[in-house]
DNA sequence: AATCGTTTCCAAAGCGCTTTGGATGCCGGA
DNA sequence: TCCGGCATCCAAAGCGCTTTGGAAACGATT
């Protein structure tokens, strides 16, 4: 059933019907009910296809998810409850997602394609590097979009929402400082990552503004899986100079932390303190209670649920000027942090 | 650039360069060259909306996720794997994945809507309940779909793909009998869903066969989160009689298992027994070498290419009679499991 | 009685593509 | 010379909706 077969039914016009379905105020309230009637009788939904070729508008918002045999971003640990955020507010408006799994070399491609073939009316940019390419892409194909996360090199204004990673990292290692802690692991995610580089370099900000060595040795980079985080806590554990305590990255190679210092017969807490990024993640919350991990936390899913709202308003207002939103993550305090042990010895004795 | 843009620009017919540009035969292989260089200069691509409803095919499959306040499907451990192997295979056939968040009470209107607004060509369902509504309804609208898992009390023939839970679940828990364990706890996935009813069934099964006594009281169903599985693995640890050995329906809870076996400072794969299902999760490999846990394996990824690939074969000729694929799950032994200690009195002991 | 403003409706022109049903020109065979 | 077949191209009719620019009817105002 469509307009035209409803509106012969109903011995009115395909205009007329059109405007009582979507509230137009120059049509009679006993015809527009009549329609409605009708269209609820017949189980009738205007065709997307032609509703978006008419009016210009898909209602549908683009996700881009480059992926490799090797890694790709769907299988990020945060990805499912950012689109979960953003999903429910899609829903609120009437938007679908698009999401787009595309190859690493064909990601522009995509993005040109995506812009051009109009099947979205605005694009969220995940995971942005350092410097990415996409944001001046973007721009220059002059489709509404919003970044989850920031790329420090771009100078041009964008429209972005991120948590302050650097003054995180940097406030959960004055943290561990303050307890004495005076080597400290970092086990950080991929600093392809802008938002790695800026942990980082809140972590090594504190340390040098105690005089700390930052010293590479216990730092580490990689994709964050949980067997990332036990081979590089297991290793630096058996180093000569272990850490007394670790920063991660996101509690799922924290998970793997903690799984390392165990696998030693340490005490997470007592022998070794451990501190994560939070993503509050929904099938693994940080413990029921007291959390188990100290952690610096920020709700990746509000954080979708923002992006949505935002880009939203955005398409719905092109000539908003950009926004940007920095939120501070806060650090709760859990199980898995204690003053350092009076000698450094305790960690190397359990080596045997 | 549309186009009646273009072919003006090439002073040919719109007929000739749509034609030219999808391959048909009859055009000029000079003049489909010259079409081809102009629509490239001009980085020309197809309005996807007008083409979809010229064709009435949308080149994109549905995926409807129902979510409530409390739990929804995206925050589901598996499904982002699930999606990233099925957004991998659209890509490569040239499909986009839709994904519809919507509220658990709307999830009907949802489907009905999908169906009719021809947004979609096919739709993939997730998580199938016992006898889930949505197989009737969607068999009712007529639109090609796919069910990842099954429904057990559906009697019409529908597409799926599933793992054997029950096969699965009977094998691990049978290896764990052989190793001695008597008294086994069961970490269940939330029995609403059609796979954690297979797998009691299987666990069921097994004790049944050796004559072991099926005890509610070392079983449990929930969502499958970390904190699940460590309180219902500290709850039955606790009690008078303590399992020596736990089956969790997934690597989360497992480790949420491992968390509770350790805080009791008693050791996996010595003092108490773990086998889990393994999705093969990307971010939460069951390890590096050695598995970690000893598990049921079977890739969700994979599952998701594979369920992808049927769709999109169901798409291109819907007269193909139903089917249904059902995986066998491999059995890994891991660190996690061993023969049961001579006492049961180990883990009591280590109660004080 | 003529004019005007409202209210309520409609015919028709798009939106940008595909596809049907020719038209045209050219060549070889009868 | 005429005709059929072939290769190549095109005009126009959709696909199902929105939206522009009236038209018709009616009561109210002058």
């Amino acid at each position: 059933m469509n307009l035209r077969e409803l509106s012969e039914e109903l011995g009115l016009s395909q205009t007329t019907v059109s405007r009582a379905l979507n509230g137009f105020p120059e049509v009679n309230e006993a015809t527009r009910k009549r329609v409605q009637a009708a269209a609820e009788a017949h189980n009738y939904r205007p065709n997307q296809k032609a509703k978006s070729l008419a009016t210009g508008k898909s209602m549908q918002i683009g996700h881009v998810i480059p992926f490799s045999p090797q890694h790709d971003m769907v299988s990020n640990v945060v990805f499912s409850d950012f689109i979960g955020g953003a999903g429910e507010v899609y829903a609120q408006h009437g938007y679908d997602m698009l999401l787009s799994l595309v190859n690493f070399d064909d990601e522009e491609r995509a993005y040109r394609e995506l812009a051009r073939k109009g099947s979205v009316d605005g694009i969220i940019v995940h995971g942005p590097t350092q410097d990415d390419p996409r944001i001046g892409l973007l721009q220059e194909l002059g489709i509404p979009f919003f970044v989850h996360g920031r790329s420090t090199d771009v100078t041009t204004a964008y429209n972005y929402l991120d948590v302050n990673s650097k003054s995180a990292f940097r406030r959960a290692t004055e943290f561990l400082l303050d307890l004495g802690h005076e080597r400290i692991g970092l086990i950080n995610g991929s600093e392809r990552m802008d938002f790695a580089q800026r942990r980082r370099s809140g972590y090594e900000a504190a340390l040098i503004a105690r005089g700390i060595e930052v010293d590479t040795d216990v730092m580490r980079s990689a994709e964050m899986t949980e067997p990332y985080g036990f081979s590089a806590a297991q290793e630096m554990l058996a180093s000569d100079n272990p850490p007394t305590a670790f920063m991660a990255s996101s509690i799922v190679p924290a998970l793997g932390v903690r799984r390392a210092i165990e696998s030693r017969n340490l005490t997470v807490g007592r022998d070794v303190s451990v501190i994560c990024f939070d993503d509050a993640i929904s099938y693994m919350p940080n413990g029921e209670g007291e959390p188990i991990f100290t952690a610096a936390r920020s709700s990746v899913r509000d954080a979708g649920r923002r992006c949505a709202e935002l880009l939203i308003g955005l398409i719905n207002d092109p000539d908003t000027p950009p926004v940007a939103e920095l939120w501070e993550a806060e650090l709760v305090v859990g199980q898995s942090t204690g003053p350092a042990p009076k000698s450094a010895a305790t960690i190397a004795a359990k080596k045997a």
